[in-house]
DNA sequence: CTGACCTGT
């Protein structure tokens, strides 16, 4: 059982853990916080609780090396609350990359000091601030909540400390802040920040906050704390794991995952055993070959799948404790690998892969692609076995791979990534030298050349590269991709804004249909219930509208293959811009079925993405009017094989063919009347068929 | 004629 579970006193119950997955916790003693304080110092931050104290004192940055269990989240805050750092009116902040994360340590933390969650301790995510302005004096919450903050509040003036957790894992959220706090240390000298961090990652977070690229011998050494980063190293309570690899190279990881899993149930001891595949398909095909294989076990095997498009409902069985005589098997993504922690796992079976997404540049497309882990992914799956009682762990690659050729960390998102949100928001912050800023991992010029150009075609930025006023300043304050806040903006100006904001609410979600295995044929069937002529922006509308009818009912999400949590996000995202829509002038308007004006509103936003289809083409190609591009219509969309001349997309995705997700039928004479200075006389230059 | 790794404002 859990290392926090006194065996015959309470019932254990499931929360968050510091490293924002879940683990049991007992059951609190009663209301009060007096019972936590021997559970408080047998936790290894205890021991280091004076040096952690002296060290942020006495040096500006802290990074903390703390490994699973250390207990660093959720009591470092409080150390720091203890030691007269919340005192006079000034907050203590703890940033994590998760919602779920924030709020299961604040309420752990406030269950530890006996408040009531909101008022001393509180927290704040998106949709969601659980804080009292007069009261709080510890606030949890994601990093891009304080990326936010930092628009109304540049210099974060009420915070005396901020903790960025798990910076390790390099989110591009994570990377922005640790750069913005770089440049805040320099204007708020008292400011302290402590950057908690696996192993791998400490040495360069070091340096990157002792490099200064100011003048040398300015720094008044003798006020103030120290500028070097002090490093302070707090050991885990995770137990070892034992390590497999496979002696040979492996062809097929699915089919060895498999067998991998059946030799570990026949010959090892009780546990449940956690597969770490790419994706949905992997996972299906893999407990496909488990249950034919196997059909001998199956009394004895509880098999799953665990990645993050699967109902709740399913999701929550991985959770449900292992019967007596039973092994659970989880077939999973990487969701496993740091959003959730799955108690009772001894065996780890780790295929050496995940699917990754990175961004071109030069043509502007993300790709999705399976490729090799990285080391300190390797180990931190491995670790997933170590968390009850000793594991083991096997590697389906050679000792001699994960030598040798594993590179060590893996590519921050940063240099991966489309950087337009990003670049105007450090342009709404004042950062006027994208290209100089001091990152902790500097993206490619070319990524950040083409934010530049996205951004100055939209009108976002002008010919300096200074935010325009007002468009680029209210681009910056709608909290979606600045391609959509533009469309929001012409659509004032269109009269359609009520339609747009649902149609932005609905890009900004992950998919609003339901699919799964075996019942595209009904999904389809579904989708043309809501089907508009002109394209999937107008048919969300539809979708939208017959939800508000149903009173948002999930029944009727479930019997028209849309996914009920889905629009309940949509629902939560459209109030959201609703009233920042409002703060910013716009006026709410319905264009009272007009598709025209809504049409032209998006062509506002991403007249950037227009296709052409080729004069006699059979197969419905298209090239982008602005490369030359060869695409497809992805065949979800409601105008696949229907085809119209021109369209606008909002992102494709590329396989074997490149192929347009959500498409809209335009009128091509609306692109030089959206941008003029974009098209120019291109458009209607004849081409030789 | 088919895609959805994971996060977040």
């Amino acid at each position: 059982m859990s290392r926090f579970w006194k065996p015959g006193t309470e019932k254990p119950r499931i929360v968050e853990d510091e490293e924002g997955g879940i683990l049991f916790y007992s059951a609190s003693p009663s209301s009060s916080g007096q019972g936590y304080e021997s559970l408080r110092q047998r936790l290894p931050a205890y021991k280091y609780r004076t040096d952690i104290l002296y060290l942020v004192e006495t040096h500006a940055t802290t990074i903390v090396v703390g490994e699973t269990g250390s207990g660093k989240t959720t009591q470092i805050p409080q150390y720091l609350k203890e030691a007269g750092w919340a005192e006079g009116g000034r907050m203590i902040a703890c940033t994590q990359p998760r919602r779920l994360a924030v709020q299961s340590v604040a309420s752990r933390v406030a269950e530890e000091m006996g408040v009531k969650l909101g008022e001393e301790v509180g927290y704040t995510i998106r949709f969601e601030d659980i804080t009292n302005p007069e009261l709080t004096r510890i606030k949890f919450l994601t990093d891009g909540v304080l990326l936010r903050e930092m628009m109304d509040d540049p210099l974060l003036s009420k915070y005396s400390v901020i903790m960025v957790d798990e910076a390790h894992e390099r989110s591009l959220a994570t990377d922005i802040l640790l750069g913005l706090l770089k440049k805040i240390q320099r204007r708020r000298p008292e400011l302290r920040l402590i950057i908690s961090s696996a192993t791998i990652e400490a040495k360069s977070m070091a340096s990157f906050f002792s490099a200064s690229r100011r003048i040398h011998g300015r720094e008044d050494e003798e006020h103030g704390p120290r500028k070097v980063p002090a490093i302070l190293s707090v050991e885990g309570r995770g137990f070892t794991v034992q390590m497999f690899y496979s002696e040979e190279p492996v062809s097929d990881y699915i089919r060895a995952a498999v067998s991998t899993v059946i030799s570990i149930h026949d010959e090892e001891r009780m546990g449940d055993v956690l597969v770490f595949l790419t994706g949905q398909d992997d996972i299906d095909a893999a407990i496909q070959l488990l249950t034919e294989d196997s059909h001998k076990r199956k009394q004895e095997l509880i098999v799953l799948p665990l990645y993050s498009g699967l109902p709740r409902a399913d999701q929550d069985l991985v959770f449900s404790p292992t019967p007596r005589g039973k092994r659970k098997v989880i077939f999973s993504t990487n969701i496993a690998e740091t959003s959730l922690t799955l108690e009772g796992v001894v065996y780890v079976v780790d295929c050496g892969f995940s699917k990754q997404c990175f961004y071109n540049p030069m043509t502007d497309i993300e790709n999705l692609v399976v490729a090799p882990i990285s080391k300190a992914s390797a180990r931190q799956r491995a670790g997933r076995a170590g968390r009850v009682r000793p594991g083991k762990c096997y590697r389906l690659y050679t000792e001699e791979y994960f030598i040798n050729e594993m590179s060590a960390d893996g590519i921050p998102e940063m240099q991966r990534s489309n950087l337009v949100s990003c670049v105007i928001q450090l342009k709404a912050l004042g950062i006027d030298n994208i290209l100089g800023f001091d990152w902790p991992a500097s993206p490619s010029p070319e990524a950040l050349i083409r934010a530049l150009e996205v951004l100055y075609s939209l009108g976002v930025l002008d010919d300096d590269a200074k935010l325009t006023s007002p468009a680029g300043f209210q681009v910056a304050e709608i909290p979606v991709d600045p391609m959509v806040s533009k469309m929001i903006l012409a659509s004032n100006d269109y009269g359609c804004s009520e339609e747009v904001i649902t149609i932005a609410a609905v890009l900004s979600v992950q998919s609003i249909w339901f699919s799964a295995r075996g019942v595209q044929k009904q999904l389809d069937e579904a989708k043309l219930r809501f089907a508009a002529a002109e394209g999937d922006h107008v048919t969300f509308l539809n979708v939208y509208r017959g939800f508000i009818e149903s009173r948002k009912s999930s029944n009727w999400c479930h019997k028209n293959h849309i996914n009920y949590h889905a629009m309940k996000k949509v629902d939560e995202i459209r109030q959201q811009l609703r009233r920042v829509a409002q703060r910013l002038g716009i006026t709410l308007k319905s264009c009272e079925g007009d598709m025209e004006v809504v049409r032209k509103a998006v062509t506002a936003g991403f007249f950037a993405n227009a296709c052409r289809l080729e004069a006699f083409s059979h197969n419905g190609l298209y090239k982008t009017i602005r490369s030359s591009q060869e695409v497809y219509i992805h065949p979800s969309s409601v105008l696949f094989r229907v085809n119209p001349k021109w369209v606008i997309f909002h992102s494709i995705v590329s396989t074997d063919r490149r192929y347009m997700r959500n498409v809209i039928s335009i009128d091509p004479s609306w692109l030089t009347e959206a941008a003029p200075h974009f098209y120019q006389n291109q458009l209607f230059n004849p081409r030789p068929h």
